[in-house]
DNA sequence: TATATATTTGCAATGATTTCAGAAATGAAA
DNA sequence: TTTCATTTCTGAAATCATTGCAAATATATA
């Protein structure tokens, strides 16, 4: 688990200054495995903090993508969502129950992609749909 | 390329009823290249059917969509967009230009995700981003 | 401490998408 | 063809995640 020190100095390397509210969310995404929205950031936050503003949340959220430190999912039609892991993987979203999960994925998976040579590729999302073993029992 | 009359039936086989908006419609998003937003559709047809309403755009494609017809993308965060080809295929979005470019996929691409077994996967989308060739030489 | 700069806040505005209720079109039966 | 029921379309209003903005607060530097 990595610890608050840590999370401090990544942000701190990355060129932004590790406020009360930043460090909060920056360590609540990367520690959660729910990928969360904003508005989940927000309400589980803003009691811990005192007080906490959703601008807040959504302008900091950006400041992290920006800055590579955090994904932003678009896999759900509705609403995005954030994800703390920033190691190539794929997403899968259940059909039924909502639940996100991620799955590793091959180093060379770009090989499976025919004629992208002579694109420069610096973002890619895998995202699956379907239903997860839960819900494909019932 | 494919006739009104092919498309009229595939509507029919589909259980959809043929209107003139629907075949419009359907025939725009199917030989479209451009992967259009609806906004896009409803100012490509509003003057050919003499009369269309944004939210029968809407409805109709939502409509198509839930019947497999075509499918919809959201690659890109602030609006989402609409493909008339149903093949898995990959999506590059370029950064600077917009444009959104297809790439064939291997069919066995699902073997590049580790863990994956247990789920049931009914649909796959690959999202690429990054620079075109053309806006890459500037 | 004073001053400047960066960050947070809350509310209002934005804009894509959806809802809804009535109007128009369609199809079937008489 | 006319009537009636059903489906489809329409336009305006509502929704809701996200953003803009200006004031308030916190932090760093002198």
């Amino acid at each position: 688990m990595v610890s608050r020190a840590e999370l401090k100095e990544e942000l701190t390397k990355a060129g932004i200054r590790p406020s009360v509210q930043r460090l909060a969310i920056f360590e609540y995404v990367r520690k959660s495995c729910q990928h969360p929205t904003a508005e989940v950031v927000y309400e589980a936050l803003r009691d811990e903090l005192g007080s906490l503003s959703l601008t807040t949340v959504y302008n900091t959220l950006k400041l992290f993508v920006d800055a590579g430190l955090i994904m932003m999912l678009t896999i759900d039609d509705t609403y995005r969502c954030f994800d703390g892991n920033c190691c190539s993987h794929a997403h899968f979203l259940c059909n039924k129950c909502g639940k996100i999960v991620d799955f590793k994925i091959k180093k060379d998976f770009l090989s499976m992609v025919e004629g992208v040579n002579g694109y420069e590729v610096t973002d890619a999302q895998l995202y699956l749909k379907g239903l997860c073993p839960a819900c494909l029992k019932k």
